[in-house]
DNA sequence: AAAAAATCTGCAACTCAGTTGCAAATTCTG
DNA sequence: CAGAATTTGCAACTGAGTTGCAGATTTTTT
C-alpha cells in the first residue's frame, strides 16, 4: 500500500511535524489530485480506502491549514457578508482590503487586475473579487 | 420620516424595479452607511426603526443582490472549500479562475497583483485571495 | 380613491455545515 | 515494546440559511 503520491504526502506530513495517520494521508492525497477546491463532503466522497467521519475530515483540514499545507478558498455563494455594490462595475469589483485589527474595509481602486490579459486567453469573466486582509496604515 | 439617505435608497429601489418597502429601505440604508461588509445579524442589529425577522433580512438581501445593488463579500473563515496550498507563497496565493460551467479551477500565475503598490501605502498584507468566476476557454 | 393584482413579510419548522466533549484507538518516543 | 502524546469516531449540539404558507403591504387598475 504505497505509491509515489502517498510517499510525497507522507513526507509533507513529516516535514510539517504532524502525526502521519491514515486519515491525513488519505485527505492529503485527495487534495493533491484535485483540479479544484473541494468541500468537506466532496473530499469524503473521493476517499477510496475507507470512509472517514466528517468530524475527522474537518479536524484534519484544520491541522493541514495550521501547518500551511492547505488553505481555504472562497466562493460567491455562502459568503456570509453583504455590502453595497456601489463602487463596482458590472463584472468587476474594486479590490477590498479588510483590516483584521479594526475591521474597516478600504477600497483600493487603483490596484485593479489587468483583466484584458485574462480575456486575451479566452476566459470569460462573470465575477471577480479580490480580497486582501492584514493591517491598515492606522493599525500597523 | 424622510432624509437624503432615505430618499436615495427609495430612488435606488424604484430604479431597480423593486417594491419600495420599509424593510428594504431600512436595510439599504444600513448598507449605505456601513464601512465594511456586514453579516445578516449585524445588519439586524443596526436597524433603528423596527426589528426585522431574519428571514426577511435574508430575502431582502437576495433581491437586492439580484438587481445588482448589493453583493456578497468573502472572508477567510467560513469559506467552505479547501485546496492544497501548493502553489502559494506565504502571504500570497495565485489568482484562481473557476469556470462556472465545468467547475475546473485554473491558476493564472501571471496575473498577480502589484503588491508593492499596496505596501507602499502602509498596508500590511497577511492574506490575499483573488477569485474569478466565468467561463474557461473550453466552455466559452 | 377603492378594489384587484402583484408582491412582500413573518412565523414556525426545517436543513445542512461545522463544532464540542469524551472515551477508545492510533502513532510516536525512549 | 511500554508509556506518553496525539488523533479519531461517536453522539449530540450550535448556528447560518431555507421553505411553505397565511396574512400584510405595495402597486396597478378602474
Amino acid at each position: 500500500m504505497t505509491s509515489p503520491l502517498r510517499d510525497r504526502a507522507r513526507q509533507m506530513l513529516k516535514d510539517a511535524g504532524l502525526y502521519c495517520t491514515e486519515p491525513r494521508l488519505a485527505i492529503l492525497q485527495v487534495l493533491m489530485q484535485a483540479a479544484r477546491p473541494l468541500r468537506q463532503d466532496q473530499i469524503g466522497e473521493k476517499l477510496t480506502l475507507r470512509a472517514l467521519n466528517k468530524v475527522t475530515v474537518y479536524r484534519t483540514l484544520e491541522s493541514l491549514i495550521e501547518v500551511g499545507l492547505v488553505h481555504r478558498a472562497f466562493t460567491y455563494r455562502r459568503a456570509g457578508y453583504f455590502e453595497l455594490a456601489d463602487h463596482c462595475t458590472e463584472h468587476q469589483c474594486h479590490p477590498h482590503f479588510t483590516c483584521t485589527q479594526c475591521g474597516v474595509t478600504h477600497c483600493l481602486t487603483d490596484i485593479l487586475l489587468p483583466l484584458a490579459k485574462i480575456a486575451q486567453k479566452g476566459f470569460v469573466i462573470n465575477r471577480q473579487q479580490v480580497r486582501l486582509e492584514g493591517l491598515c496604515p492606522a493599525c500597523a
